[in-house]
DNA sequence: GTCTATAAACAGATAGAC
DNA sequence: GTCTATCTGTTTATAGAC
């Protein structure tokens, strides 16, 4: 008979290992993200998660390996909540077309980044890693930003007219990405101004309606440039 | 006869006490805005600034007060910035009057926030406050954003015919504001996707175009939905 | 796989010489 | 006003019991 004597009782296969290490990483992410990778301690990380302090170097090799594996988890977080909005952009499109799914995504991004609660964690984190670049930003930039970004270029390019790699076209979307991702990154600042304690369903809405406004008023901007 | 042999010789009456002040929040605002405030060391401060560890006691209280110290520095270069192109927002506008100030104002923000290389440490500073705040942030709130974000609602008011305390004309202009602020968060992103290796006049001048087409765009959009 | 105990390095604050 | 030296607590990493 074979038995498993050595893990728990009622672990199963991966079980017990694999849910420590994720549970590390929720709050790793999570604390990287409010206090800064290197102001956030094992010793905290492995408290938030219920675990030990020697498991992070058991699981990641040590703090940097769970830095990493944060990245890791980001980028699949974010290509699962664009991606599904982003793969019509693989085929050709009609203006019009383009101009519904440019519409679509935009929803979708507000609906991921600005909205779920989950995403504050994920933005700090990305923020952060921007401003002080290591590996785990060249990953996030290779498989998350880059390809995404791409995509959504060529779907304006279709809106527009415009060359998808022309510089206009890329400021542009960029900018655009700017008025969602200012909702996230300023929140405290927008949500005193507004009077919000939270952003909600609702406060997304209004949210939603501007931004779509202003995806609308660039496009025509950008279509008539194009012509 | 009154002499001073306890300073220095060459230190005029408020001198090298105001210059290591001065240099001292300098290398913080860097530091604390590159690695973080509890991962930037107050040794390593102190050596950027060419100064002794013990400078930092002796001159903010600790740690603390030179966050503090960075914040009110962060206040009036933002106000130095900022105010001499809002300042004209007090009085009445015309509509036309009000859209041309508009444009002055984002250029005078992206010549500001975006070209000036020095932008970079106070840019990082803030966003890391917004993420985990303290007394830092709400000084720089009530000093700076409320106050400067209250008189660019006044003249996108002015402009499009809304009022300027509705919740449309908050979320629109707060919208362009993160259109301007993502090309310093964001730079490292924008910067790579475009093949830039720095943001200099040039590539600024690239910024202001696409910016301005798209607060002209958005003002329409909003003067027709205000009418 | 999880845990305790410990090692070696480093943090911020401060006392006191100059 | 600046500096050195030191105190006290905390950090990550790791060795080894279970």
């Amino acid at each position: 008979m074979v038995a498993t004597p050595k893990t728990a009782p009622f672990a199963p296969a991966e079980g017990r290992g694999e849910a420590t290490r994720l549970a590390l990483i929720h709050a790793a992410l999570d604390l990287f993200g409010a206090k800064g990778f290197e102001a956030a301690s094992t010793r905290s990380v492995a408290a938030a998660a219920g675990a030990n302090v020697a498991s992070i170097a058991y699981h990641f090799g040590g703090k940097e390996g769970l830095r990493l594996a944060c990245a890791d988890y980001v980028i699949a977080t974010i290509r699962g909540a664009l991606g599904p909005a982003l793969a019509a952009a693989a085929a050709p499109l009609t203006p019009t077309a383009a101009r519904d799914l440019l519409a679509r995504v935009v929803e979708a991004i507000i609906g991921f980044l600005v909205v779920r609660p989950e995403a504050q964690a994920i933005a700090r984190f990305v923020v952060r890693e921007m401003f002080e670049p290591t590996e785990a930003f060249e990953r996030l930039y290779a498989e998350a930003f880059a390809p995404m970004h791409l995509r959504f270029c060529a779907v304006w390019a279709a809106a527009t007219g415009a060359p998808a790699d022309a510089p206009a076209t890329k400021l542009a979307t960029l900018a655009m990405l700017g008025q969602i991702l200012y909702f996230r990154v300023g929140r405290r600042v927008a949500m005193r101004r507004l009077g919000w304690s939270d952003i909600g369903p609702g406060e997304g809405e209004a949210i939603r309606a501007i931004l779509l406004a202003h995806l609308d008023a660039a496009l025509t901007a950008a279509r008539r440039e194009a012509a």
